[in-house]
RNA sequence: GGCCCCAUCGUCUAGCCUGGCCCAGGACGCAGCCCUCUCAAGGCUGAAACACGGGUUCGAAUCCCGUUGGGGCUACCA
């Protein structure tokens, strides 16, 4: 492929951008950037009922999060703006004017009440009613009317909308990159509204002429647009136009049950279903976000590229610039592809291993209010103690807590495992072993107490086990001698001493 | 209902185009073992799939047809 390589990112700013939505923009970048090409954002914004105040901004956050940036978009001129379709308003009726014109649109009064009433006939009928060539004559058109009569109309401005006119008796062959080829019969074809009455144009109409209009090599969209390929298709042919290549993604379905995801199974299940936090500006509810919940972007990223996409070969692993090199639309799946919450969890493990520790630690005290006065470099070793253990920051505090505190309580089931009979003995003779340790170094606790124990042939577990306790409240967490000499002599012996009250 | 798309372990998937190398490989999750003062991590092992039925062929997960199942669309929404 040469390097005109254009795609772009067409989201409708009616809400939060959805996982799917963030998958998509993913699949549009990398080829873009794979075939050295241009990535475009382009807001569709030709519904003005669904409008969705701050969407948009959303969508911008969303995409920067996610370290997808586009080339071109609203404030970010590439030579083919606006790229706000409600900034382009007239542009289109002129192109609808051209396939009336061309003979391949035509002017319809229906109303929403007449065409409603027709398909609720056709439903109680169980039939299905559809605007073509099979009823439109019987209609309200510029096809059924007489010349003097659509002008009339339009003379006295009455609403109409503009039609496309559907042909009859053709077998449309498309292509598809992903897909293959498809077959289309056009008389099951309805006439689709390209022009609204409000003077916006559908989707159909603004997409094709502004992807035209901005020159785009390659549509890249999920499956729920395949059933307007056809439309697409000969819309381009309408107008003369050469049509950009295709490929439809692959849905994102439930984790369980039917159907394709939705807020709802995240809510239900427990995980996030968008990018970013989002609060609606109506209801005030509050929808969790990835960034919130304490995923990595760079996780985020890596599980959604093997959502319907893998280069072949065993490695899962891959950063950003490895999945631009591997990327191929050919290799894109056709069949829908579950979400798995467990795996992206999994993913975040393993970035989390790769973050940088003092990064981690600024996070960490961010979060944690009890950190806010404690010194930086100590929480960053603490983190690098901790972390393999954690696959999110905010899982730290409750794998760390005890090197900034003493542990509150001892968890039951550990002590009745770890305090026996003769455990108060030892804890006291394990403090007159600490207590002379001048330099409270990790080496040096290790052969004191490891010495101590094996010269008096005390069981290895039976002083290390309370002596976890101890310090930690829990039978968990790193080296035990990592967690001394971090928190100190002092807090060491004060912490066995409690012990040794207690029991 | 109609139309279009799809179908390999529970899940993500390799293999399918160019049939034999596949009694089907990897990953998540699950189970066990090892490591170990503990919990993790890590290592090893295991259970786990070609939806079904017909063809074609010496031979089919791979090609064809049908059935079943799943998904999407069916708005003056995108």
């Amino acid at each position: 492929m040469s390097n005109n390589v254009r795609v772009r990112f067409a989201p409708s700013p009616t809400g939060p951008l959805h996982i799917g939505g963030v998958r998509t923009a993913l699949f549009n970048y990398l080829f873009a950037k794979k075939h050295k090409g241009s990535f475009i954002l382009r807001i569709e914004d030709t519904d003005q009922n669904r409008y969705v105040e701050g969407a948009e901004q959303y969508l911008v956050d969303a995409l920067n999060w996610c370290n997808i940036p586009y080339d071109e978009g609203p404030e970010k001129d590439g030579g083919f703006g606006p790229y706000r379709q409600s900034e382009r308003k007239e542009i289109y009726a002129q192109y609808a004017e051209q396939l009336i014109a061309s003979g391949n649109a035509y002017y319809a009064f229906d109303s929403a009440e007449t065409l409603d009433f027709h398909r609720k006939d056709h439903e109680e009928k169980g039939k299905t009613f559809i605007y073509n060539w099979h009823n439109r004559e019987k209609l309200s058109n510029s096809l059924s009317l007489s010349k003097a009569e659509v002008e009339k109309k339009l003379a006295n401005s009455e609403e109409y909308v503009i039609r496309f006119k559907s042909p009859k008796d053709e077998t449309l062959h498309l292509t598809d990159i992903i897909r293959g080829e498809i077959t289309i019969d056009t008389n099951i074809l309805d006439d689709k509204v390209l022009f609204k009455s409000d003077g916006m144009p559908t989707y159909h109409l603004a997409n094709i002429v502004d992807d035209h209009l901005m020159e785009i090599s390659h549509v890249i969209r999920g499956e729920e647009w395949l059933p307007s390929l056809a439309l697409h298709f000969q819309l381009y042919q309408a107008f003369g136009w050469e049509s950009p290549q295709f490929a439809h993604l692959p849905l994102i379905l439930k984790p369980t049950g039917k159907g394709k995801l939705s807020k709802r199974d995240g809510d239900k299940l427990g995980f996030p279903v968008f990018p970013l936090e989002w609060k609606d500006p109506k209801t005030a509810e509050i929808s969790r976000g990835y960034k919130e919940d304490g995923y990595f972007p760079e996780a985020m990223i890596n599980f959604l590229a093997f959502l319907g996409w893998n280069p072949g070969t065993e490695q899962e692993i891959f950063n950003l610039n490895e999945l631009i090199n591997a990327f191929e639309l050919e290799r894109v799946h056709k069949a829908g592809a579950r979400f798995d919450p467990e795996k992206i969890k999994w993913f975040n493990h393993h970035y989390m291993q790769e973050q940088n520790d003092l990064a981690l630690a600024k996070a960490f005290q961010q979060l944690k209010p009890e950190l806010s006065a404690i010194d930086l470099e100590y929480i960053a070793t603490v983190v690098a103690l901790v972390k393999e253990r954690a696959t999110f920051v905010n899982g730290l505090w409750d794998l760390s807590h005890y090197f900034f505190e003493a542990p509150p309580s001892y968890d039951e089931k550990a002590a009745k495992k770890a305090f026996k009979e003769g455990t108060k003995d030892l804890l006291l003779q394990l403090v007159s072993v600490i207590q002379p340790i001048e330099d409270f170094m990790v080496e040096n606790l290790q052969t004191q107490i490891k010495g101590w124990i094996t010269e008096n042939n005390i069981g290895f577990g039976q002083v290390m086990m309370p002596l976890r306790l101890s310090l930690v409240g829990a039978l968990q967490g790193p080296d035990v001698f990592d967690i001394m000499f971090m928190i100190g002599k002092t807090e060491s012996i004060k912490r066995i001493e409690k012990t040794i009250n207690l029991l």
